[in-house]
Order: C-alpha cells, then sequence, then structure tokens
DNA sequence: CATATTTGTTAGTCTAGACTAATTTACTTG
DNA sequence: CAAGTAAATTAGTCTAGACTAACAAATATG
C-alpha cells in the first residue's frame, strides 16, 4: 500500500502513466500502457481489472482506458508528487535527468507525507527565504558541480561560485560518498602510508569549524604520515602541508581510501 | 534487485537487522530477527537459507547467526546508507523521528548511488559553505517549525529566526503542501467567496519575488474577492487588505481551498 | 475479398516473501 | 529426570505481479 491511495506501487504507477497519456495523447491503450511501463500487454490487461474493480477506470475489453472522476483526483495526486520530487532531485540536488526520472519513480511510492511536507517546505524555503540568500541552490550546484548538465549560460552561477570564494574549499566536483567501490574509514583507523580522501566530517560544530579551517573538506586528498605510541597524536599530510590531530578528532572523520 | 547489492530489499533489511543486533547484543537470533522485521520467524528462516546461499552469513541451524567478511562489508554500507538518510530526514528537514527512521528503511532501498552522493553533498554543502551561513538549517527549521520536536535549549535556533526577520514571512510553522485531504488549485481557478492557504509559488524569479514581498508566501490565508470580466485583473484579500494580480501570476500560485 | 499485421485477451506458470500449523530440538525447573 | 516452555524448522498455502504461449478480434493492405 502506498501512501496517498490503497493501492499498490504498480498500480499507482499505471494510474499515473494513464493520466500522462491521457494528457499527452488524448487516450490511453493499452499497447502505449505497456510500452511506457515496460511490461508486456497481458500484465496490463490483468492491472486494467484490478483498477476498473477499484472504480478508478472505466474499461471495456479492447477499448481505450478513461479515469473515473476518482481515478482522475488520485492520478494527479499521485502525479504532482512525482513530478515534485523529479525537480528536487534534478534542480535542488542536481541529479542527472535520467535518474531523477527513475528515482522519482520509486520514492514517490513509499515517502511518507509527513517528509514529503518538510522537503515540499524545505524546498520553498531554500527558493524564498531572503535570508536564505535566495541563491543557495545555485551555489551549491556551482560548488560541487551538476551531474551531467553541461548547458551553456551558467556563467551566473560559476559566479556565484567564484564571489563567495566557495572554488578553493571545495576542489572536487564530483565527491563520491556513496558510489565509491571502497570502504569509508575512520581517519584514526588509517595506517602510516594510507592514502585517501575525506568523505564527510561529523565533529560538533566547534571542532567541525577548526577541522575545516585547516583544509578538511570533502574531496580533499590526504595522506596519514605516523600515529604516536598512544595512537595520540596523529599526523597527517594534506595539500603538502602536515597536520597533528587529535585521535578523538580524526575519528569523526570519514576516509575514502585509495 | 536494491541499489548496493544484488539482494532483493527484504534481504538487505536482513543483513542490516543482523548487523545492528551484532552490535548490540554481540550476537544474532532468529527471534530477535524476527521480532524487529516485523515478522514470523519461520520467514526469518527462510530468509536465512537465502542468505546463507549468497556467502553472506554463516548458519547453522539453531544456532546464532553470523556475518561473513563479504555480508559485513555489505551491511555495514547498507546500515550507513540508512543512518545518513534518517539523519537527513530528522536533522534537516526536520521529520519526526519515527517516520524518519521508517522513510529511512524504505528509501534506502531504491535510492540510486547518484542521488546518494548528490545528496551527501548538498548536506556538507549546508553545513560547510561559509557562504551559505552553515545556519540554514537551523534558520529552515525555527521558522518552518519542526515536526514533534520541542526539545529544551532550543533558543538559538529561534533567536535565528528572529534575528533574520523570517518570522513575519513564514507564519504558518505546519504547511501541509501534501498531506492536506483536498486538492490544490491554481489561485486563478478559484472562484470569488472562496478561501484557502497558499502551498506553492512556482513563478520565475523575477516575479517570484514581488509576489512573496507582497506577502505570497506559503502558509498564508487570501479570499478571493473578485475577478474583472476577461478573468484579469484578479482581486484577493490577505492578511486584512487587498490585492490585485494578474491572471497569469495567479496562475502560478497553488493554493489549498479550505 | 483474403490475408497479414497489429492489438488484446485468456489461461496457465513462476517467484519472492509473507503466512499458519505442526513438529522438533534445546533449555529450565520442580 | 520428567515435563514444560521457548526457539527454530518444516511443510504447505497464499498473494501480487510479472511472464509465455496461444488464440481472437480489429485493422490494413495487396
Amino acid at each position: 500500500m502506498a501512501q496517498i491511495s490503497n493501492l499498490s506501487e504498480s498500480l499507482e504507477d499505471y494510474l499515473e502513466i494513464i493520466l500522462q497519456l491521457d494528457q499527452e495523447k488524448g487516450e490511453a491503450r493499452v499497447k502505449d500502457i505497456a510500452e511506457r511501463k515496460g511490461v508486456r500487454m497481458a500484465s496490463v490487461t490483468g492491472a486494467m481489472k484490478r483498477l476498473a474493480k477499484e472504480k478508478l477506470i472505466e474499461y471495456r475489453r479492447r477499448e481505450m482506458v478513461t479515469l473515473t472522476p476518482e481515478g482522475s483526483e488520485l492520478a494527479h495526486r499521485v502525479l504532482q508528487r512525482h513530478e515534485f520530487i523529479t525537480r528536487f532531485l534534478g534542480d535542488i540536488l542536481g541529479v542527472s535527468a535520467e535518474v531523477a526520472e527513475r528515482d522519482a519513480c520509486s520514492i514517490e511510492h513509499i515517502i511518507s507525507l509527513e517528509t514529503l511536507d518538510r522537503l515540499a517546505a524545505f524546498v520553498e524555503f531554500l527558493k524564498s527565504c531572503p535570508q536564505a540568500g535566495g541563491n543557495i541552490v545555485e551555489l551549491f550546484n556551482s560548488c560541487y558541480g551538476q551531474v551531467l548538465k553541461q548547458e551553456h549560460g551558467e556563467e551566473s552561477a560559476t559566479m556565484a561560485c567564484r564571489n563567495a570564494q566557495c572554488e578553493s574549499n571545495f576542489p572536487d566536483s564530483s565527491v563520491r560518498f556513496f558510489s565509491s567501490r571502497a570502504g569509508h574509514v575512520a581517519l584514526s583507523d588509517m595506517k602510516p602510508g594510507d592514502r585517501g580522501r575525506v568523505v564527510s566530517v561529523r565533529a560538533a560544530t566547534s571542532i567541525r569549524q577548526r577541522l575545516i579551517d585547516m583544509g578538511l573538506l570533502p574531496g580533499v586528498e590526504l595522506e596519514m604520515l605516523r600515529v604516536a605510541p598512544l595512537g595520540d597524536p596523529i599526523e597527517i599530510k594534506l595539500k603538502g602541508y602536515n597536520l597533528s590531530l587529535r585521535k578523538i578528532e580524526a575519528s569523526t572523520i570519514a576516509v575514502e581510501v585509495t
């Protein structure tokens, strides 16, 4: 049972596809539904029966599918949710269009209304609150780069980054927190000679700021030099200079060993 | 097949639960796994066989479950992903703890690594980039309120809001974009006398800022007064004063009719 | 008009992943 | 130690949702 309806995910998908086809072509036929959903026509026939039983569509054998008023209402809600998530992934996070679409397709069915509401509020906030600058999203995407987006005329975004002096802070535009093959290790667990790349800094704010000021930012390359006899302090090399850290600080830093 | 592994969602869940139990109690038993996953023991037995076949766990009948090195590696990755998503939902979006946990549980299995990476980068950005203020998240949560979070000692967050003069901008701390029963309607489609609440403003940035300056913010209550003969302009009442909008502007504003 | 081709349907199969009920094994305790 | 209880397994059932194969209807075309 998905969140909005009491339908299965699959049936929600069918409903959504029917609405889309209806809007695009003015009609929804079994063949087109099958093609868009990536299933065989026989599967569609079955699904149509289930939807008809729920009185969400009107369907007579070999004719086109039409939404009932309740079906249409529901389909619109499902579609709105889908499009919102796609926009969040694409426009805010800068995920590539295909992946945004695919992920939205699955997330829409399982995300709670509470989370959706909060996410929507967050998006509105990022776009509207004058204190948030209004350009947070552009700033983010120019600092961290977007996936597979090389549209022209993005000069202003790049400028925003330059102006904000973020450039030197975020040196790697393709930070891979999760997709790296290697597992992540706490900096404090590295052996002398190990090299790696900072993945995240999870220290409390006060310490965090210090670490960041020292250059320990996501994406930065570093090398473990020495660990003192009792494991404290730890000496690392980054950006060409050496740095000493306390073990407790180093343990908050996740590193992808290379 | 979930993203990280080629296991089913359910099997990933089992693996994750085994790791958690192992960390918490030092051992994972069928009964506890069943309880945590909310299934019967018989179902666990079946799942353990499937996991053992994949060489992810070591299991002999009626003994406790242990992770193989590969299983442990995978389980850690799954758990890390889970915890990251939970933190995003809870700490950034301000979703209530239970829902954050529940949603993370489902989202973790379907979200792509690309999206996960972008999300992680975004979170790091919000927390680290000096230009982003570093307090964007607190600002958001104090402006829009958090769900079911009434911890004390949040004075500083509230202050951030006051200082930022966001208070008057975001009057309603429980904006419901998706969870409202009623569907959303474009402001331009409302009838004279209808009352409602702004859900979102989707205009282009230039117009958007003007609308926002006039007080058309998510959560604001308004009433439709008059529509001129040709549908343009539209007169609405909000916060006690009257406002005229062009139809094209009004059509970008989604309203939840009350 | 006869025959292809396209479009849909029916009937039956398969799978994962839950379930119940009954049984077996292991541990505890009077 | 016998009996009771807790833990785990086996065997079999159910469901959604896909699949294939074969057939049927509608449409197009030589």
